[in-house]
Formats: C-alpha cells, structure tokens, sequence
RNA sequence: GAGUCUGUAGCUCAGCCGGAUAGAGCAACGGCCUUCUAAGCCGUGGGUCGGGGGUUCGAAUCCCUUCAGGCUCGCCA
C-alpha cells in the first residue's frame, strides 16, 4: 500500500503546482500540533522567498485549490476538466486518483491556511477508516516489499569461542536480530552470520593454560602418534573459567604471552595436535553459544568465523602484494588506506604481523571474499561495538580498493554504543565483575516473576513462561529502544519496574485487547458466528466481517491515525537502520490505544454495528503490534 | 596532541535534511477500580536545549567558536 502521508503529499503537490508553484513544497509532515492540525505542509513559507510573494497569500491559493475552487475562485466544475492539475476535481468529487480500481472517499475533511502561512490538514473519518481496512486486507498490513529480493549480510553477534555471553554481547545481538528482521520483512534477503572470534590469540592462551593445568594430555606430547580422544578435556564451565585465566597470565607474564603467540602461530598453519584441541574448544564452546542465543530469541543463518576465512588468506596476502598494495612497512605487511580529503591521514592497514601471523583485518578481508563467491551480497552490514570504526574504515577501504566488492556495494558498519552501568561507566556486577547474559537475564526473569506473583493469580508453570517472555521484552526493548550509536544506562532497577515506556508496558496493550477480543468471541458463540478469516496467509487475523467506521471521538481518530502510519515507519526504521523509531511508534500506538480504552467501553456497546467495528479496530492494532514486536524479536504472552 | 562522538527537566531518553507553545517515561503531587487486566488512564508542577557568536521572517535543529565528557589513534579482537 502507497504510504498515507505520500497520497497526502500527492494531493499537496498537484495543488501548488495547479497555482503555478514548484510541486516540491508540497511536502507534508505529521502535525506537531495535534490540536490544530493532523497533517501539516510547511511549502508555502519556503516558497514564499522563491515567488517573492507573502506566504499566507500561497497557502490561501494551494487551499483553495484543494478545496476545488481554482486560484481565482471558480468551482470544481469548471476546473474539472483541466487534466494534470485536477486536484480540484480529486478532492471535491470525493474520487481519489491515486486509488483508481478502489473508489475512496474525500481525503480532507478540513483544509486550512494560518498565520503565516502554514497550511493544516485534517483527514476525513470515511477515508482514513477505508484506509485501515485495505491494511487489514493485506499480508503485512500495508507494508510494501521494497526489498526486491536484494542479499544483505548482516554481521553481528560477534562472540568469541571459549568467553561466555555477557552484557557488552547483548547490543550487537540484539541489534543485528531486528535489523535481519526488519530487512526480510521488507523483503531484502537477509543473511545473519554470528562470525565467530574462534581463530585470534585466544587460542594460543587456551591451549598454553591447558597445557600448564594437565600437561599429562597427549596434545602435548610431541611424540604421540595414536589417535587423539573424540571426548574434550574439558567441560565447559571449565573452559569458561580457563580463558579469563589465561588472559589475565598473559598480561603479566611475558614469558606465557609468548608460549601463547607460538601456540597460536602453529594452530593457524596446522599443527595437528592444537587443531584437535581446537575442535574441542569449538564443539564444547559452540552448543553453549547457540542455548544462549536461543534464549535470547537471536538467531544466525550462517555459524561461520575467522577459521572459514583462513583458506583465502595466503591467496589473499599474494594478491595484494603482487598487485602492489601491500608492502612492508616495520617488518608488517600493510596496505595504505588514506584518502586525500581525510581530515587526518589514517594509518594503514596491517594485514601480516612482523611474526608472519595473520590478525583481525586480515581474517575479515578473507570472510568478504568468502562471502562475495558465496552470496556476492548487495550490502554488508556489521554490527559492532563502536570502538571498531578504524578497524572496519581500514577493511572496507582495503576491499574496495583491491576490488573484492564492487564499488557499488554499500558497506555499513552500525556502530553501537556502550551499555554503562548507574554511574555512567562500562556495565559491571554489583561485585565489579562482568555481568553474564544468562545471569543477567535471569535476574530480570525473576524480576518479573515477583512482580506477576504480587498481584496476579497465575499458576506457577505459566507465571514461570510468562516473566521468561516479559523480561526478554523489557530487556530489548530497554535496548532497542535507544538510538543504536549512543552510550546508554543500564539501569537493572529501571528496567525491572515495567512502567511507562517499556517492554511490558506494550505486551500488556497486547495482552488487554486479547482478553477482550476472547471475550467477545465468547459473546458471539452463544448467537450466530459472524467472523470471518482475512485471506492474508498465517498472520491472518479473524475480524469481524464488515468496515472499519469513521472514528467517533477524538481517541479513536487519534488511534486510527497512528495506526495508518505503520508502513511508513516501518519502511523508515529500516532505511535509517533505527530500531528506536519502531519503539517509540509501538509506545504511541499502545498509548493512543490507552485513551481510546479508557474511554469508550468496547463490550458494552450497545449498537452491535458499532461494537463490531471497535472490534475491527482493536484486532487491526493487536496485528500491528504484534507485527512489531516480532520485528523487534520479542513476543507477548497470552496474559499478564 | 590529532580525529571523532556526545551534552535537552532532578534522573533516563526522544526530537536534530530549520517552522506554531521543546516532547515522553521515571521520580514528586492530585484525581480515576460495583465497568472490557490499575503493569493502566487523566491532570499539576518542573527547561538559560552546556556557554558565546553568526546565518534566517523563524534555530534544540545549520555554520563558527568555546567549555565539559566519552572513544580512537600500526602489529589485541
């Protein structure tokens, strides 16, 4: 479906170009002033200074025009058979050209020029009511698929083998969840891809730890020749809690730093013994990763990491050199990145250690050339932590440059902002440590419980699912619903109270139109049936057969009109990669659904014509909530 | 030092390709449950949009400058 604020703009254009103005200032917006307006158009000041003419002069002329008099006051009649410009007729026939096979009613129920020049539109209840029932025929309530198909990478999750999940994960995750989301509900293929940290030197320091803990293992017996055991030397709670170890060492211990590096050098050019280790350390870490995953609702397409990548790497360090990109600079191997108009000269890549080992940029230049023989995407996206803007400045430009993508391939990097704690610093554990993702979804999960047991009457099993489902909503939805650049506070009492703009606070819309819409279900099996099944596919929703009404009251127009914004946003959200304004649309649908609620008793409606239609209305939001939350990867339970 | 991002109500955040009276939530205060789930609704108070200049009929929004903070700045990922 054609956005409802672009048939307005359209109305808009052909009436200041009607009155001999350029159609671009027929621009329309949403009101900033609800209590004036709906819709407004700003054209006639801007236009003021092109057309040297005071700007409530154009707005009254374009009003007019709307209003199907012409410029110099004669009727639509007359005007009608004026071609292009027959706005007049459009709006004043009450026949909209843009809809032609579906005759709709009067766009405007008001149109009107003000001081200085702005020009206020309100919508007519009977065309915004028809405009709700063509979303409510459609697969995905009037979404268009603008995506024809196109292949996206999506590059997020970035969790290295053998760390546990914690906090600093759940950004990215959650992030690169709703925007593979959003991509193929637009209908762009989207290819989620975890990339694995699984090949760095982390590997080194595990196996050097392993080595130091049971040095009895026949990994590390040089001359053992059997066959090395399926079973893993470790469990991993065990894994978990060797990496940190390691890690720590290292920074202190030179001597085990450098065991590390060598370890490292010799899995990357496969030495068998460390390669089985390694597969360990893949298999155990792995299966914990997806369990965490999966309970964060995230899920990848493709389970690849830095290893996948290491076939392409010697072809790759031997391209760029023969080509004379890469050179040696300070024993490394690097590629000039630096462009002229850089406000500051970026340093080079370094593709090569001085100790010949390969390092971060190198492993992502390999996964591209990877990913281009595989899928030749039209976009990449990588999902990180912002502190990486260098490092994917450097690949990008290295790939570009070499020719692995083409230059028409967009290559974004999201950069997220840091979760801080309270005191504006990194999130830490009350104790100062880092916060696991399971720990941390527990305790809200708790949280939540708590809250369900205080004042509801549930049984445990379904209170137990319940605060699962809600406290996954209030966690990323407390996430999503900030700009995806910016630091933000993750206050774990803030999100746990669940009032006002959070998580919850949608689910329980949700969960208060289901109730009533079971109810009235239940109502009507006493008389005759009388719902009927939209032909839309499996997120078909049964709506009581007949017409959306004009809204009766200022609420449910309110409602009507956030809910014909729906494509708009959701179109936008993706373009602008801001899951944030899918956020603050659901917590203004939700709210308007609030009012609308609190002030018109659905069930107790007398007029069973009108009963039926709030009906309508109600499942039409439900849908469109619900198509959003799934959007933003969480779902609603079915009471709280 | 250089680059870059951020600074909006007591707190957490929207708004930022210029528009009308700068919006929410939390916290505070006051109403609304014999009515469809009160995790809700309605209302009140609360602001030099970090400071200073400039452009404009009009600036939180664009430009310059300044202050404060974060992050990054060749062999970690």
């Amino acid at each position: 479906m054609r956005k409802i604020i672009d048939l307005i703009a359209e109305q808009m254009r052909a009436a200041f170009e009607s009155c001999g103005y350029a159609a671009d200032y027929g621009r329309v917006t949403l009101s900033n002033r609800p209590d004036l307006c709906e819709y407004q158009c700003n054209g006639a000041m801007a236009a003021a200074k092109a057309y040297h003419k005071k700007p409530i002069e154009i707005a009254n002329e374009v009003v007019a025009a709307l209003k199907g008099q012409t410029p110099c006051g004669e009727t639509a009649e007359n005007a009608a058979g004026s071609g292009a410009a027959g706005v007049c007729a459009n709006c004043a026939a009450g026949i909209s050209s843009s809809d032609a096979e579906t005759a709709m009613p009067a766009m405007f129920e008001s149109v009107e020029a003000v001081m200085p020049g702005f020009i206020n539109l309100k919508l007519s209840g009977e065309y915004l009511a028809a405009y709700l029932d063509g979303m409510r025929g459609e697969d995905k309530l009037g979404v268009e698929e603008t995506g024809g198909g196109k292949t996206i990478i999506v590059d997020y999750g970035g969790a290295n083998v053998a760390k546990p999940l914690h906090v600093g994960h759940l950004r990215t995750a959650i992030i690169g969840e709703c925007i593979k989301r959003m991509g193929n509900y637009l209908g762009y293929h989207m290819i989620g891809d975890v990339h694995l940290g699984d090949w760095g030197l982390q590997m080194g320091l595990i196996i050097e730890e392993l080595r130091d803990r049971k040095p009895e293992l026949p990994y590390f017996d040089e001359t053992f020749t059997g066959e090395y055991p399926q079973e893993a030397p470790f469990t991993i709670s065990e894994l978990e809690q060797i990496y940190p170890a390691a890690s720590a060492r290292s920074k202190e211990d030179e001597a085990f730093k450098t065991r590390a590096q060598e370890a490292t050098f010799k899995l990357q050019n496969g030495y068998a013994p460390f390669t089985a280790i390694w597969r360990h350390i893949m298999n155990v870490s792995l299966a914990d990763l997806k369990k965490n995953y999966a309970n964060l609702n995230v899920t990848f397409d493709l389970w690849k990491g830095e290893s996948d990548a290491q076939p392409y790497i010697p072809g790759l360090i031997e391209d760029l050199q023969k080509r004379g990109l890469a050179y040696e600079s300070e024993g490394a191997l690097v590629v000039d990145i630096a462009l002229p108009d850089d406000p500051k000269e970026l340093p080079p890549c370094i593709i090569r250690k001085s100790d010949g080992a390969a390092l971060y940029a190198t492993s992502d230049l390999g996964t591209i050339i990877e990913r281009e023989r595989d899928y030749a995407p039209e976009e990449y996206i990588y999902i990180t932590d912002k502190r990486q803007e260098l490092h994917f400045i450097q690949v990008f430009r290295v790939a570009k440059k070499a020719g692995y993508v083409k230059p028409e391939t967009k290559m974004t990097h999201m950069m997220c902002g840091t979760m801080n704690g309270k005191d504006g610093k990194p999130f830490k554990t009350r104790a100062g440590g880092v916060m696991r993702l399971e720990n941390l979804i527990r305790e809200i999960g708790e949280a939540v419980y708590d809250r369900i047991m205080e004042n509801r009457t549930m049984d445990e099993e379904e209170a137990r699912k319940a605060s699962q489902i809600i406290g996954l909503a209030a966690l990323k939805y407390g996430d999503l619903s900030n700009q995806v650049s910016k630091d933000y506070v993750f206050d774990i009492d803030r999100f746990t109270s669940f009032e006002g703009n959070t998580g919850p606070y949608i689910l329980y819309t949700i969960v208060r139109i289901k109730s009533i819409l079971a109810k009235y279900e239940e109502s009507l099996a006493a008389g005759q049936p009388q719902m009927d099944t939209a032909s839309a596919g499996k997120a078909a929703q049964t709506y009581p057969s007949g017409n959306m009404r004009p809204a009766g009251s200022a609420e449910e127009k309110s409602l009507m009109l956030k809910l014909a914004a729906y494509n708009d946003v959701a179109e936008t959200a993706f373009a602008e990669k801001a899951p944030h304004k899918l956020c603050q649309f659901i917590y203004e649908l939700s709210d308007a659904f609030g009012s609308f609620y609190n002030t018109t008793m659905i069930l107790k409606e007398e007029d069973e014509e009108k009963k039926a239609a709030y009906i309508r209305l109600i499942c039409l939001v439900k849908d469109v909530l619900e198509s959003c939350i799934h959007l933003l990867g969480f779902e609603a339970p079915e009471r709280m």
